[in-house]
DNA sequence: CGCGCGCTGATTCTTGATTG
DNA sequence: CAATCAAGAATCAGCGCGCG
């Protein structure tokens, strides 16, 4: 084990592990980055096992802090800590909804050319195998095929100021399967389209807004508006936003000091009663239909809904015409959300930055099925 | 009442495509 | 060819709840 203060990881030796401790440590906590091949579980193991090299000089493996639920090697008579993260230096890892991709597709494969049993023996997703094909019976798989590696933009788009999410910037369409494929599945009738899902979060559209909500009218004097930024201002109707709350979340947003506690961010909430076709009209596009939507959710489940062109008409039918709109306050956070509830699905619309910064870079839409 | 665990809000990572 | 954008989703950390 080597100790650094700081280190560079590119140039680390394999099968090496590093104490890093960080800005936040104060000198009394140390953070293990653990290789990626540690998961979730192997963590608290693995530190574990270290705290009985570290016996001697008082090492415990526990809790660390109160309300924490990462444990950690402790040293008792001291606040000293040493908790483990999960990849060297970094946040987020990498995507494993690709592996996924691939896995079904080799699924596929073994029954194309083998045609076996669905046990686990044979398929890595049996049952998704069977309920699958059994729901296309009697038609039969031919072929199967990875369409998903190019990432199909979808921007917004409007006519007069009806709002709708395109297929690579063109004109409104619904039928959409074919741009949302991930894997294409050719039977004796026809092509179906697989849209793949991973993980606990799922989105249905993912925009970007950089230059429909500009940095400049952040960045200039506080009375900057949206005003002639016509599909900033369409936004703002279909969802019922206050452009000056809006402006105000982002251009108040305190970064939090290192080490600084992370509380929830208090919101204001508003409601806003939405013009019923104009919402449903672009929930349409956002969501689409001609394709089977394909979620493997975080017990490894796979969930398959075909999204027909009827099954669309009732996932956009809103539930209630009121959305609600949270704001966080005093700097808290830097987005918008906005929840709309249809009869398939809770949709929680957001405006906020995915790239480092503090200004809107995309608005999205997640879905949780009811 | 402390602890462990699941849930979820919040943030920003990585990769590939497009633009300047 | 570098910078930026878009897509997809991973990880962190707080909070609430149930258990002993």
């Amino acid at each position: 084990i080597q100790i650094s203060k700081s280190f560079d990881f590119t140039k680390a030796k394999k099968n090496t592990y590093y104490f890093i401790p960080p800005a936040s440590a104060r000198g009394t906590e140390f953070l293990l980055y653990l290789p990626e091949s540690y998961t979730k579980q192997q963590r608290p193991k693995f530190l574990q096992d270290l705290s009985k090299k570290f016996a001697s000089v008082r090492g415990v493996f526990k809790t660390a802090h109160a309300n924490s639920s990462r444990p950690a090697v402790a040293f008792t008579g001291t606040n000293y800590y040493i908790n483990a993260k999960m990849v060297a230096g970094k946040q987020p890892g990498a995507n494993k909804g690709n592996a996924f991709e691939d896995v079904l597709l080799a699924d596929f494969q073994t029954y194309i050319e083998r045609g076996c049993p669905f046990n686990a023996k044979n398929y890595k997703y049996p049952k998704f195998m069977e309920e699958f094909t059994n729901m296309i019976a009697p038609e039969k798989v031919k072929s199967a095929r990875k369409v998903g590696q190019e990432n199909t933009p979808r921007p917004l788009g409007m006519t007069g100021d009806q709002l709708y999410v395109s297929v690579r910037g063109g004109a409104r369409q619904t039928k959409i399967g074919a741009a949302l494929s991930d894997i294409d599945v050719v039977t004796n009738k026809r092509t179906i389209h697989l849209s793949l899902k991973y993980g606990t979060t799922v989105t249905f559209m993912n925009a970007g807004v950089g230059k429909i909500f500009p940095k400049d009218k952040f960045e200039k004097n506080s009375d900057a508006s949206f005003d002639d930024m016509p599909m900033a201002m369409a936004i703002f109707k279909t969802f019922g936003i206050d452009p000056v709350k809006f402006r105000k979340v982002f251009t108040d947003y305190v970064e939090p000091a290192p080490g600084q506690k992370k509380t929830k961010a208090p919101k204001e909430i508003k409601f806003f009663k939405a013009d019923r076709l104009k919402m449903e009209n672009l929930i349409k596009t956002a969501i689409g239909y001609d394709y089977m939507l394909c979620h493997l959710d975080n017990k490894g489940e796979i969930h398959i809904q075909n999204m027909t062109e009827q099954y669309l008409r009732q996932a956009a039918t809103l539930e209630t015409e009121k959305v609600q709109i949270n704001y966080p306050i005093g700097g808290s956070a830097k987005r918008v959300d906005m929840v709309v509830e249809t009869k398939k699905f809770t949709l929680k619309w957001n405006i906020r930055n995915k790239q480092a910064g503090r200004y809107p870079t995309h608005i999205m839409c997640d879905y949780v099925m009811k």
